[in-house]
DNA sequence: CTGAAAGCGCTAACAC
DNA sequence: GTGTTAGCGCTTTCAG
């Protein structure tokens, strides 16, 4: 037989298929006996229940959504690893999409998963997304959201992050007690919060140690490896080119580490680099990548968690939760002979 | 109201449910007028069809399962890019599932996407999985498989790979041309079929050139960085140790170049490293690390363009496609002053 | 304790 | 052209 179904176990057992199904679904209602019967024979027909009809008959799907910008970049892939663990765990489905960076996409993206009635949706937006509309409707729907790192700014939903002006603001420092004192600051998507928030660690290092920050020295853009590569061209062909660059992320900070690469510029010596993220590369290329890690899989893990319980809960409400980031300082910033 | 069905057009339209049906469905047999007003509302109402219940209904799901190993790994993560791309523009649906390399979670993997009705199944076998009883179910519910690079080798499912023996062979060779004499392989899961695919071909190579092949010159194991470093140390202590390493992946391959980097052991100097894949580290590790490159994110779309087809046709005809490898030459194995 | 019946949202015969 | 009906596989009242 393709697909048993309980109306075959109560049809071979001569049972109405409603006590099968209290039967198989543990109700206490059901004699032992029969009971007995009925999960012998459909662990003996290798019966399994249509999760299908299930969803539709109990209105939801016990299915979490999860858009995120691109898994090929191993900081989202982590993210993704730690979700997936969390939810396998817990018996949860979880259903990826990739918005490949463009709004349009994850705005098609929330349609078809709000359309499959998943239960909660974890979301990392896209470099284009400044307006969020599409988040509004799913919150409507009171459909329970948690963002991570790439977050919606709004105080009705949860948002798994690390501090990212800190982050920056720690690592900066770290540049100006290097020796360094002509920072430069390469940026990433100008609109997105934590291009922002980076910033403005950044920003605030500079100022409290009184360095100077001619406007030329932060270049917004991108968060890809070309993007890092054309940035620091511009730096360094400023009349008064920087001494040492924060980098958005650890992407830019390798596209500018090969720029040097190409251009004979000494790393760390003529020029120190800082990334942020801390990506399987940053160890291996040379000099070593210094930067802020983020326990990307982690994130993923507690934000599957905090949903969850929502979910457990079947009330939602929102919270911040802020994750630690880890100075990892290696050669790309080792100016100084210790 | 928070879903709006097909029943709520047809109440609000003073129609029966199933013309609203045939309207939506652009069956033919309904009145242009009448078609006009439905599409209108529903357009207005912002009617979407429930999925669940057409799944249900339609006994298709419209969705391609996929079991991949790890996501993490860019080799896999491009995979899936591949996937999800061509899947996306086609309509379907894709549910990614992680196997972590473990066969009893690929065997839950698969279980899940049957039971989910998936209309056809996309797979990267872990290296655990030697034997096949679970892929032999899903064959016997006429469920269309392709295997993708880790394949189950069986004529009656189809796979997308690249040629493993050539590939081996060719990079084997570049090893002997570039003046290594004695070339060991660090390999990876000996029961894959990845893996003796790779072996033959490197063996064809020594063989070809008369080179010596001592037992010890192979050391199987595992695809990680740490296997690459293992298995190298026990290689440099060899009574007469190799002068070149061809390694199963790139991973391994990595790590066996950081162990030289910590044994103070001159790559390419004192010794050759070549890997396979090309993942985006190999060209900014250093020295850069000769490979096979394999094309991943095309493995993904074609593998899915070859399910998109057995879908459409509704028959299934194994077979069998085996794309281009190309030799990447970099610094780790550039011995010979030129 | 068990069975009958309704219904989740939709499609597809079958009538009219 | 349109409406009626049955049914996909399951849960959940409501009777008995």
């Amino acid at each position: 037989m393709e697909h048993i179904t309980i109306k075959d176990i109560a049809k071979a057992l001569n049972l109405s298929f409603s006590t099968v199904s209290r039967a198989l679904r543990g109700h206490p209602d059901v004699n032992q006996e029969t009971k007995k019967k009925i999960l012998a024979l459909a662990e003996q027909l290798n019966y399994e229940k249509n999760p299908l009809a299930l969803s539709l008959r109990k209105q939801k799907t016990n299915a979490i959504g999860v858009i995120i910008p691109e898994i090929a970049n191993p900081f989202f892939s982590r993210i993704i690893s730690g979700i997936q663990h969390v939810a396998y765990e817990a018996g949860y489905n979880v259903m990826i999409c990739l918005s490949d960076e463009s709004i349009e996409r994850e705005i098609s993206n929330l349609r078809h998963l709000l359309r499959y009635r998943v239960d909660g949706l974890l979301a990392a937006v896209s470099v284009e997304t400044s307006t969020f509309p599409h988040f509004e409707l799913a919150l409507a729907k009171q459909v329970p959201m948690v963002f991570i790192d790439r977050v919606w700014d709004h105080p009705q939903v949860s948002k798994v992050l690390v501090d990212d002006f800190e982050g920056a603001f720690t690592i900066t420092q770290h540049l100006i007690e290097m020796g360094y004192g002509q920072i430069a600051h390469i940026a990433g998507p100008e609109k997105l919060l934590v291009t922002q928030k980076r910033l403005e660690g950044f920003r605030a290092a500079i100022l409290a140690h009184d360095l100077p920050l001619p406007p030329d020295y932060i270049q917004f853009g991108g968060f890809t490896e070309d993007f890092g590569a054309e940035a620091l061209q511009k730096l360094l062909s400023l009349p008064s080119p920087p001494d040492a660059v924060f980098c958005v992320n650890d992407r830019t900070a390798t596209g500018a580490l090969l720029h040097c690469k190409t251009q004979q510029v000494q790393v760390p010596r003529q020029l120190g680099i800082a990334g942020f993220t801390d990506m399987p590369v940053s160890k291996l290329i040379e000099p070593g990548l210094t930067t802020m890690a983020q326990p990307a899989f982690e994130m993923g893990e507690v934000a599957t968690q905090m949903m969850l319980r929502y979910l457990a809960a079947e009330r939602y409400e929102p919270e911040v939760l802020i994750l630690k980031t880890q100075l990892i300082i290696r050669e790309s910033t080792r100016r100084s002979i210790i």
